[in-house]
DNA sequence: TGCATACATGCGGTTATACGAATGTATTCC
DNA sequence: GGAATACATTCGTATAACCGCATGTATGCA
């Protein structure tokens, strides 16, 4: 019983129900993409996913400089259902669909350093992996 | 998303999530239900109650001296997902079988004012609504 | 080797939450 | 009316959460 307190206190937080539900809708994403998608600090997106990390709702894979976060496998069985609800729960809403596109508008820019460049949502980084860098 | 997380943070609680489960298994309870099944002070259990009162998990009657609280219908269908994931979660869990067994000890011992006269759970009050009253 | 990048984390301040104790309010019973 | 009861609420405080800022760490690159 306490433990499900624990675990609904980790989703009682805007910023990390946001990023589970980018996670939700793609494979796996670094810490900068979460801070463009959000529109929040490094360090913000740093510790929320270290929340949600300690929580068991995500794991990371770290590469060179990045760090990709993903969901886990919904192996447990307490954590599972309750987000497969929250994403059905998510998917009706319009900010929803809308805080998806800010994160596809993030991750097209990433084609383009030049255009990062010139925007306002990279503040340390102006590009994204070299991997999916164009140049 | 904002008002998930709201509604989350209103469930990231112990004894707001032990009231809810007593509540899915019965109709009604007042106060002094809450106060005994969980052990909590009288202050401790109006206040949570009013919290999820706020949120719109439950809604109260005033009978008399007694405020009786049950669930609301699950109308709005945000709410409602949860909170049935939420009980079938709990229902698999020992303690909450323990404290379904506390709360009937509770109740039984209404009956009989004697026994609640000497036991320690109760401290502001020594029997349970008049109309539940064996006497 | 030196610098830049991507991220994690320690620190201090602010805000929110939870709590016991006490008090307030409404009701019932004598 | 007065005492007792059931509950709500206020108050002061302790704790926890959240945040920005700064720094630390590890990696990649010239």
């Amino acid at each position: 019983m306490k433990e499900a307190a624990r675990l609904f206190k980790v989703l009682a937080d805007e910023a990390r129900l946001k990023t589970l539900w980018l996670l939700f809708n793609h494979q796996e994403l670094c810490v900068c993409d979460i801070m463009a998608a959000l529109d929040i600090t490094q360090s913000k997106a740093s510790r929320h996913l270290a929340t949600l990390r300690h929580a068991g709702f995500v794991e990371d894979r770290k590469d060179g400089l990045w760090s990709y976060y993903k969901l886990c496998a919904p192996s447990d069985g307490v954590v599972g259902p309750h987000l497969e609800l929250l994403r059905r729960t998510l998917s009706a809403r319009s900010d929803s669909r809308a805080l998806l596109a800010k994160l596809h508008d993030w991750t097209d820019s990433k084609q383009r350093p030049v255009v990062c460049a010139k925007g306002g949502a990279c503040k340390t980084s102006r590009s994204g992996p070299p991997s999916r860098r164009a140049q």
